[in-house]
DNA sequence: GGTATCATTGTGACCGGTCACATGTTTGTT
DNA sequence: AACAAACATGTGACCGGTCACAATGATACC
């Protein structure tokens, strides 16, 4: 059944002008006398008429429509960037269809019915460099990565500053007077958790400080990974004073697990952690971290993603963006 | 650009037969010869060829689409419910595109531009009785609400059971000896406040327990209403010795609020919430709450759409999930 | 053998827009 | 006054599928 029987013909008609004036009163590509559109629009209001998008698809080519493949939605990170591109493609006149895929298998099964079948024009990506998914990504097409930098560089993308957001929060221990500074890095296929402990290690050697390698654990962005780092840092004969974790929920990971062992936090020991995730406000004491923009990294992304589905070509755009300092709670001046 | 030269009618001629035998094969709608579509098939591998939506929707008045209609993406339980609903949608083949609304007029330029110009089959909408939102939602056209009864039951939905959760959540604070019980409600407009509210009327009333006016607080669900609720509480000559928040972002406020106030919890105050968010097994103490399974009601609720969108008419289904009781640390045994 | 039924395949029209091009009218320039 | 340029509008073809219906051959039944 179709909703809308009104069409293009039937405006047409109604105001006395060909099917073609009527589309160019609806898109304004022509010049149309005044009160020709004025008649038409007249039209379009009485008969209560709307192009439908998929005549125009089939027409154009273009669909308005693009994707954001995501390996979930219930991550509060990926939600936001994810808001962010709608509000980028909204303001484009554009929908944002969103995608969940947590593996290659499902990753390459959405590329094939969203992209080969002609359902969008372009393809926003978060987080392809998980497993070998980033592989299937479609040449020849527009796509933008968004949130993570691409290992070789033939993607646009639009990413936090990472080396930036390691040195800025390993500085921030440093100028808390903290000496003895560990850190949880995420699976270091990715980039961004590379980069994190780039900027890591610069602000230490920068300041003189040699590196432990019994002090850089790796995690999976989880609390659960968070608090198992911290109990491996127990077995040391020497505990940090302060951890430098490389997201919210590993940073709340460590502080659950040290607190739990009875140490106090920010006295005995800091923590840092990255994104400024709602809960971080709200952990027992309130989380230190560096808020990403999610919102702004979405909505630029989206905006190359429809720049580069609109022109084909031009060159590869990668954006850094900047995170900003949150001090709360849980960092504080280390104690003689 | 078309990124897909190849049409049907490539493929009719490469296999020989006409473009309406490829359709058969693809839509597997009638008998084809089997070496026929053996012949078909090879063809279709050979070229690469795919069926555009966008054709088969101007064909066929369908577009495999559906739209879900959300306040936010950020939020948990509404990005829950969405993921599961995107997974119902892929289930039948169709793509679930999501699209926020926080106020009734962008609601109901959504609809617009989502419905009227015939980009989606049908529309799944996630609470939409925060203001007037609702009176926009269109007649005559597949919509399912998700996660909230309809008030005056046009609608199909798929939403918890809230009396039974506000009945059980008191029920198990009565459970371990509690007499003294506080709620702090969402806002009353909603018929999910309402409806757990009498839930947890009906337990007291069964317990034979009067309800006290000053024990009953409305909050907005944001964790800082849960707060201010507290410290009103605090106001009252007595304290509550247990509280249970409808949802648990105010669960978690109100513990913070106590928390600051030096009061212990289990031990002086214990407090259950619904929904079990991610945060609810971090806060300190964990906390108790009645899961939602947002995953279940997103699903049937696109099942329920994707039904309607084919049959057209059908009764009115309105479906209620039960809630499941998962006890953490913060609630105990009253002390006396 | 004749006819009804079924399986298999093909044809023209159509879905509702837009494109390229053609046409007629007005305005501007020398 | 003559001609070019700009403006305003219309026409036929086309985008890539599917629908309704027709046509063919094979099989079944009487």
């Amino acid at each position: 059944m179709n909703r809308s029987r009104v069409t293009i013909r039937d405006v047409a008609s109604q105001a006395g002008v060909s099917r073609q004036t009527v589309s160019r009163v609806i898109n304004q590509t022509d010049n149309v006398a005044e009160d020709t559109r004025a008649r038409v629009e007249a039209a379009i209001a009485n008969l209560g008429y709307r192009p439908q998008v998929w005549a125009q698809s089939l027409a154009t080519g273009m669909t308005g429509l693009f994707a954001c493949i995501v390996p979930n939605l219930t991550d509060y990170t990926f939600a936001s960037l994810v808001h962010g591109a709608e509000l980028g493609a909204r303001a484009a006149g554009a929908f944002l269809l969103s995608a969940t895929a947590d593996n290659d298998k499902m990753f390459s099964g959405l590329i094939d019915e969203l992209v080969m079948s002609g359902r969008v024009d372009g393809l926003l990506v978060i987080n392809p460099f998980v497993d070998e998914r980033y592989s299937y990504l479609p040449a020849d097409f527009p796509v933008v990565l968004a949130g993570a930098r691409p290992r070789h560089g033939q993607w646009q993308s639009v990413a936090l500053n990472d080396e930036d957001v390691g040195y800025q929060a390993t500085k921030h221990l440093l100028a808390l007077g903290h000496r003895q500074i560990a850190t949880v890095t995420g699976p270091l296929t990715e980039d961004c958790a590379q980069d994190r402990r780039y900027g890591y290690q610069q602000a230490l050697q920068e300041a003189g400080i040699p590196l432990r390698a019994d002090w850089l654990l790796t995690g999976d962005w989880s609390a659960a990974s968070g608090y198992a780092c911290w109990q491996r840092f127990g077995r040391s004969r020497e505990l940090p004073t302060a951890v430098f974790a490389q997201n919210d929920q590993m940073a709340i990971g460590v502080l659950r697990a040290a607190y739990s062992q009875g140490i106090q936090i920010p006295q005995q020991l800091s923590i840092i952690g990255v994104d400024d995730i709602p809960m971080a406000a709200y952990a027992t004491p309130a989380l230190t971290t560096l808020r990403q923009d999610f919102h702004a990294i979405g909505q630029q992304a989206m905006q190359l993603l429809i720049a580069q589905a609109q022109n084909q070509h031009g060159q590869i755009v990668q954006k850094r963006l900047p995170a900003q300092l949150i001090v709360r709670e849980s960092t504080a001046p280390i104690v003689f």
